[in-house]
DNA sequence: GCCAACGTTGGC
DNA sequence: GCCAACGTTGGC
């Protein structure tokens, strides 16, 4: 099993909304170098941390898995949609996106200062300058750290 | 809102 | 195939 990190601006999709809608669709991913990861590289049952930028704190806001792999994102196709690419085609689709449930809420946000703090996260690719994927792997060591973060955090 | 970093586009 | 221009991301 491998593990990653998505992003996601909670004004638009938060872990909130995730767990009130148990699942969602990660649409909209329109860079290659994440389709790729996506389409190549997840499982079923892949856990993710659930990353939330442009926010305030920014960080890791908890937990969500995998729970359906790789398939044309239709948004792709959709002249209204913001994700619309005139370029993608219905035969060969370009664009794909994965499906994912909630797993776990942390009670507060582990946020990018104190993953940039913590010694063990060194090396982390969220926590380099400039790095832009929204989706990105995770180490499993890097990963438990953060959940181990995440549930000390709990009251 | 600013702007550094980065990916993509398109002229040549 | 190069690379300047442009658009986007995302921390601050």
């Amino acid at each position: 099993m491998r593990h990653w990190l998505m992003k996601s601006e909670p004004e638009v999709f938060s872990i909130d909304d995730l767990k009130e809608n148990k699942k969602t669709s990660w649409e909209g991913v329109r860079n290659y170098q994440a389709r790729n990861f996506m389409r190549d590289d997840m499982q079923l049952g892949d856990k993710v941390l659930y990353y939330h930028s442009n926010a305030e704190p920014t960080g890791v806001a908890g937990v969500a898995e995998v729970c359906r792999l790789a398939y044309p994102d239709p948004t792709q196709w959709d002249p209204r949609s913001k994700y619309h690419d005139a370029s993608a085609s219905r035969e060969d689709p370009r664009w794909l996106m994965v499906d994912v449930k909630f797993v776990s809420r942390f009670s507060e946000v582990v946020s990018l200062e104190s993953l940039k703090a913590n010694p063990l996260l060194a090396g982390m690719p969220v926590l380099k300058r400039g790095m832009r994927l929204s989706v990105q792997p995770v180490s499993p060591e890097h990963f438990e750290e953060v959940v181990r973060l995440g549930i000390g955090g709990v009251a």
